[in-house]
RNA sequence: GCGGAAAUAGCUCAGUUGGUAGAGCACGACCUUGCCAAGGUCGGGGUCGCGAGUUCGAGUCUCGUUUUCCGCUCCA
């Protein structure tokens, strides 16, 4: 655990220090749970959405793109569920510091006396046998009565305070209650608190003429509020997946472990709708056809997992992870849902216009199904990150920091370096980057001796060096090091750019992904 | 938000019983070398997280505050 720790800690100052991640307004102290990408750290996150929008949008017919906007009408999230399921009444328990959902702890209390009462029941069952008649013993019995009269009172105090968001009510039935801490078992608690976890803002310049909207905290609504223009304009037939790409907030209670869980976060999100009925069996392509995806990047198929969930949300008939095994344990990165026709649903619902596509081949109209998956970009970086990064030792004791990672998402593609900065080399030098940097994103480095130039590019993940040397000049050759072995092949200067295209371009492992392509 | 720990140069840290800041690495210039980091010379860089208090004097003591890390809580 502390050596986990340690490799968490190592990662951080490492995107530090090259220039991948740096704390969001750092001069000011930073700002909690908020990242900004240096510049690696941005050419590699816009390399990993370019592999993902390749491999979803170019290589799937019936797959296009979106890019919605972050502010929607606020009645989105009324239908998508976000405004009662991320409102959360907290308080916390003075003694054991424990936090629960104050209107948990309510329900636990409602609950208890509906234990009660069919404890009474059951018993006189058993008394009576045959002869007993549920619905007058509940109308007579005093005991049940009594039960029946106070959970009622709770139930219909604790409503109102739902409704009317009553802080302070849910507070006094908690007291009122005597409900303990399952812990301390003390009633010492404090004011309950009302955790948003959706950001607000105001769209209208005047306060009285403002609208309060939400950040979103999903990508996904943007998309199914766009289904019947996207399915209308762009002719789609089921089935037919809409992706999207773009920021999402989530104010969270606690958001911690670096980029992992951040307030402002990116999302790939990728809407596939069906036939009712055929969900399942388009679910498990998907969940065949992105393991892939994150496998093709060559990372060790070991280091991926599915993890089912046994808890669904409350749009979801199935759902997945996919985890990458991380030097802290394996975490998710992608989520794969089947969301049934709930948000379709509940949009039509909520617009009162007619959501549904209209099916040649059956001859009728439906709400259709929805398979999402859904990958955060910071996750998938993060991942990659602490997959590729690398300590080792070298003989005569040396060690080296490398970032192993795939050359198709690695910042810089190609170091380009004179072997001295004189007698032209320089020169000989930036004339092959001129040739080569509008393809790709290339470096050039003349400091300091060539052993620590090309441990500066082993740090940051750079697959290729290419040193120019006096021979050069003689005969246009030059030395390519590649990163992870470190050896070196004495090539043709005009084929380095082919080296390098064919190991970043992509090809192969969409050939690989075109084996499982979802139709 | 609660509890614990921490905060001194870009990084890792030192700083004696309070006497207004140092090292190594990194960085820049020049010289030297030239295929797997750490040669020479010179140089830039810190109001010691921030704000008060005690004191003739605070990096050092006291209080507050902010941020980070760990644990709890939460997690579509």
């Amino acid at each position: 655990m502390a050596q986990q720790e340690d490799v968490f800690k190592k990662l951080v100052a490492h995107c530090k220090e090259y220039g991948f991640v740096f704390p969001s307004s750092e001069i000011y102290d930073g700002l909690g749970a908020v990242y900004d990408y240096g510049q690696n750290g941005v050419e590699m996150k816009n390399n990993i959405k370019k592999y993902w929008w390749d491999a979803m949008v170019k290589l799937n017919d019936n797959i296009v793109g979106l890019d919605a906007a972050i502010f929607m009408h606020p009645t989105t999230w009324k239908a998508s569920g976000h405004v009662d399921a991320f409102n959360d009444p907290l308080i916390d328990n003075k003694d054991s510091k424990k936090r629960y959902r104050a209107d948990v702890l309510i329900e636990e209390q409602i609950a208890k006396y509906d234990d009660k009462i069919e404890k009474e029941i059951n018993k006189a069952k058993k008394k009576f046998g045959d002869a007993f008649d549920e619905a007058k013993f509940r109308e007579t019995n005093p005991n049940v009565l009594r039960e029946q009269a106070k959970r009622d009172e709770i139930h219909k105090r604790y409503s109102e305070a739902m409704n009317a968001n009553d802080l302070e009510a849910l507070r006094q039935i908690i007291i009122d209650e005597k409900i303990v801490c399952p812990i301390s078992g003390t009633t010492n608690w404090t004011d309950v608190r009302q955790f948003n976890l959706m950001f607000q803002t105001e769209m209208g310049s005047t306060a009285d003429g403002a609208m309060k909207i939400y950040l979103r905290p999903e990508t996904a609504q943007g998309i199914f509020v766009n289904f019947l223009n996207v399915q209308k304009t762009g002719r789609m037939k089921l089935p037919f997946g809409i992706a999207q790409i773009g920021k999402a907030f989530r104010n969270e209670i606690v958001a911690r472990q670096f980029i992992f869980r951040m307030r402002e976060f990116e999302q790939m999100e990728m809407q596939f709708f069906v036939r009712p009925g055929e969900e399942m069996q388009w679910f498990e392509k998907w969940k065949a056809f992105r393991m892939q995806w994150h496998k093709s990047l060559g990372m060790g198929d070991e280091n991926y997992r599915f993890h089912d969930h046994d808890k669904l949300a409350h749009y979801a008939n199935a759902a997945t992870d996919i985890e990458y095994r991380m030097p802290f344990g394996f975490k998710e990165v992608e989520g794969i849902h089947s969301r049934t026709d709930f948000d379709l649903s509940q949009h039509a619902k909520y617009s009162g216009k007619k959501i549904q596509y209209f099916d040649p081949e059956l001859n009728e109209s439906y709400t259709p199904y929805v398979i999402e998956t859904s990958i955060g970009v910071d996750r998938m970086f993060l991942s990659m990150l602490a997959g590729a990064y690398t300590e080792e030792q070298l003989e005569g004791g040396d060690s080296r920091v490398v970032l192993k990672l795939p050359a198709i998402l690695a910042p810089v593609k190609v170091a380009v370096m004179p072997l001295v900065k004189k007698d032209g080399l320089p020169e000989k030098a930036q004339e092959l980057l001129d040739s080569m940097k509008l393809e790709f994103n290339c470096r050039y480095d003349e400091k300091d001796s060539i052993g620590k130039r090309y441990r500066r590019q082993d740090a940051i993940g750079t697959p290729f060096c290419v040193t120019i040397d006096h021979q050069t000049l003689e005969d246009n050759t030059v030395t390519i090091r590649y990163r992870d072995t470190m050896e070196q092949e004495r090539i043709n200067i005009n084929a380095v750019a082919d080296i390098v295209r064919k190991a970043t371009n992509g090809h192969e492992q969409f050939k690989q992904l075109m084996t499982k392509l979802v139709k």
